[in-house]
DNA sequence: AGCACGCCGACT
DNA sequence: GTCGGCGTGCTC
């Protein structure tokens, strides 16, 4: 064609229209990007494509919509590459652009979520195998009889697998390769576990048990979307139940999702898990190699792993046949994220289950006020398990009135709580006590000035921690050597501790009992390994007393404890959050539950200046329903909702109008939601610390991220405020059922 | 989010 | 004279 021609063309006729598409790419932007489909790729919504971004390639997914959003021709770029790997399903495409609307996220970051493994989009490399050719070599040695004897049956192996099968070197296997013996083949990669069986080793169940399973697997023999909360005390198997579901599920030939706090995926569950079915499910969290973490996704994606257990991420796996969804600990407030994309797992897995259209089970011993609310309103169906199984009893607990009681000068435990510590040390049982507190004393003075210590960074007190002669922050990890004069009067040795850590708990445990063994267990010596070794040494029983922080609390059983005390129930019961009730019953069930699976008579002690306390009365009478009333009520007081969610939104002065226009389309969007407010830049801070409410932040401004460290400065500036600040987002289950 | 561009302070 | 801080703007 001649310089001519083009011209005359160009201007006779149109372009030929190009294939356009959207593609979400990990990008703030509003909506998707407009991408062109060059000839020789083809693309359907769902599709995983790589597509240049600015300077850079980038991961993106084509998206929903086909109509021209009438982007300058000009701008257009083409499509780089299609991966192949399963297409996101319409399902999952769904439910990724119900979170965007629903936090009001750009759907980029959402979908970036889905998309978390970077080289699982192509298909992992064949492996190099060899097969027995069926020519026999001339000279034949005990080496290569044996390697022959293996190989006969015409079944395939890796070199190195058949050379270690053999107990012969590599060299064996390559003199046989070179005469032809073996011939090349290409093996699919090894799955990562193996298939679950869910006949493996069903439990009989019984009783309350059995009622409760059977009960869910009528639900899901019923078919479609339902929502069930097993709610049950330590001890009492609601794992073995959901079990129950979970083969159910296998048998339809569906994928399970189990979805666990971080921690509580420990090899324990694990190798529970693998009892019943005969092998591990897939894990996913944060800390999984990233090899690892993308043969998970891709083995997700083709069907190959039927369950996942994993943290809250593993909602966004690209399940190819999903058919239930398990939520343990589904109370647990590590279902929340809280950065980037808000959301909270537990919500969004109901949301992810209807728009599939299949079950949810939420399990927990202490269930969340919102669950408890959406059972009354007869959203979601209860199951509750209302003992221990076999012979574990519950412990027997009593509170433990500090006014009537009040421990020795200088002491903070009881002479009930050290009489019972005696006691069950001199049996040989192991006695547990706990203190949500770190380190030795929460506040330290001088007592000749009166000067307090005090971060240099965020103001909050420094807490002294007599192990490491360390005073630290527990803010900001701000840290310096123990002082012994004041800084402020220089008077030496007159600084005094305030209030106990379990280090002091400790000393005093150690001035009472010279003779016991005595353990500390707090997250800030040493690391996971030295933890659970401690754990280990706790089991075997080379501790009498154990003297913990919060992370007693979680999933570890202590089968000799028969003794659990805790040193101060009313810790957390007034710092401003209106869940402090929730979160403290939450807690101190779960350590109470620590005890008392051995079958023994075991006690719990509850030290609290408070018995008549709504907490207190929930914890020893073991029915918690008056508790969970009294809670809907006061969170209706407060103005909050019990699913409510707060919205604010934070601006720069130039952004006001936009985000006015935001908070009218969100009120109408959303009527029962209250509290949606627009805040400037300065107002902002100011309600944030003076209000006693929870915010969801939502921030609107030319420079976000300024903005964000900003108000996050506020919220760290110091102990007084933040007592009065929670910054988080709670989802409301009532807009999507 | 990245990344480039661009404009001001302290160094070889 | 340049190196490098971060404020601003752009990416189909």
């Amino acid at each position: 064609m001649t310089d001519d021609s083009k011209s005359l063309f160009g201007e006779l006729f149109q372009p030929p229209a190009r294939n356009v598409v959207p593609v979400l790419v990990p990008m703030p932007a509003p909506t998707a990007y407009s991408y062109a489909v060059p000839p020789g790729l083809t693309v359907e919504p769902g599709s995983i494509v790589q597509v240049p971004l600015g300077p850079r390639q980038v991961i993106g997914v084509v998206w929903d919509g086909g109509e021209d959003k009438g982007v300058d021709p000009k701008k257009l770029r083409e499509i780089t590459k299609v991966f192949d790997c399963p297409p996101l399903d319409g399902d999952m495409r769904a439910f990724l652009d119900w979170i965007a609307a629903y936090t009001l996220s750009p759907p980029g970051y959402v979908a970036r979520m889905a998309l978390r493994a970077p080289a699982a989009f192509d298909p992992e490399p064949m492996i190099e195998g060899l097969r027995f050719s069926g020519y026999r070599p001339e000279k034949i040695t005990p080496a290569r009889e044996k390697v022959l004897a293996l190989t006969a049956d015409g079944l395939s192996w890796t070199k190195s697998g058949l050379a270690h099968a053999c107990g012969v070197s590599t060299s064996v296997i390559d003199g046989l390769l070179k005469q032809g013996v073996f011939e090349q083949v290409f093996l699919p990669p090894p799955p990562l576990v193996a298939l679950p069986d869910p006949d493996f080793a069903a439990h009989r169940l019984a009783g309350p048990q059995k009622e409760a399973a059977d009960e869910i697997l009528a639900m899901q023999r019923k078919g479609g979307f339902a929502v069930a909360l097993i709610d049950g005390v330590t001890g009492s198997g609601k794992t073995e139940v959901y079990f129950e579901a979970i083969a159910e599920t296998l048998r339809q030939g569906k994928q399970v999702l189990i979805l666990l706090p971080e921690i509580a995926l420990t090899a324990n569950f694990l190798e529970r898990f693998q009892d019943r079915f005969g092998a591990k499910p897939g894990e996913w969290h944060s800390d999984l190699a990233t090899r690892t973490r993308e043969k998970v996704w891709r083995q997700v994606a083709t069907g190959e792993i039927r369950v996942v257990a994993g943290a809250r991420s593993a909602l966004f796996l690209p399940f190819e046949n999903l058919g239930l969804i398990i939520v343990d600990e589904e109370h647990d407030p590590a279902f929340k994220q809280e950065d980037r994309v808000f959301y909270n797992a537990r919500d969004m897995a109901v949301v992810r289950a209807r728009i599939a259209g299949f079950p949810v089970v939420l399990v927990s011993a202490t269930p969340s006020v919102e669950s408890q609310v959406n059972c009354l309103a007869g959203r979601y169906e209860r199951i509750h398990l209302p003992t221990r199984f076999a012979d574990a009893a519950m412990p027997d607990l009593h509170l433990i009135d500090m006014r009537r009681h009040p421990p020795e000068r200088g002491g903070f435990l009881s002479p009930i709580l050290l009489r019972s510590v005696g006691k069950a040390v001199e049996r040989g049982e192991q006695a547990l006590l706990f203190l949500n507190r770190r380190g030795y004393a929460p506040l330290t003075l001088c007592r000749v000035c009166g000067h307090r210590f005090q971060c240099p960074q965020c103001s909050s007190w420094l807490v002294e921690h007599r192990f490491r002669g360390q005073i630290q922050c527990h803010q900001c990890g701000y840290h310096e050597p123990t002082p012994n004069a004041c800084p402020e009067c220089g008077t030496l040795d007159h600084l005094v501790a305030c209030g106990p850590g379990v280090e002091r708990i400790a000393e005093e445990v150690e001035r009472h009992f010279p003779d016991a063994r005595t353990l500390v267990l707090s997250s800030d010596l040493g690391g996971v390994k030295r933890l659970r070794l401690e754990l280990e040494a706790i089991a075997n029983g080379e501790a009498d007393i154990v003297i913990g922080t919060q992370l007693v609390a979680k999933g570890h059983n202590f089968p000799l404890m028969t003794l659990v005390g805790i040193i101060d129930a009313d810790i957390g019961l007034s710092n401003g959050d209106p869940r402090a009730a929730e979160r403290t019953f939450q807690l101190l069930s779960q350590v109470t539950g620590r005890a008392g699976r051995t079958g023994r008579k075991s006690l719990g002690l509850i030290q609290t200046f408070q018995p008549q306390h709504p907490v207190m009365q929930a914890l020893v009478s073991g029915d918690a329903s008056a508790f969970y009333e009294r809670e809907i009520v006061e969170r209706e007081k407060a103005q909050l909702p019990p699913y409510g969610r707060l919205v604010s939104i934070i601006v720069s002065a130039d952004m006001r109008a936009e985000a006015e226009g935001h908070a009218r389309g969100l009120r109408q969007a959303a009527p029962q939601e209250s509290g949606i407010m627009v805040l400037g830049p300065a107002e902002a801070p100011l309600a944030l610390i003076r209000g006693r409410h929870r915010f969801r932040l939502l921030i609107h401004g030319r420079r976000t991220n300024d903005m964000q460290t900003f108000v996050r400065a506020m919220i760290d500036r110091g102990p007084k405020e933040r007592r009065s600040i929670q910054v988080q987002i709670d989802v409301d289950p009532q807009s999507f059922l």
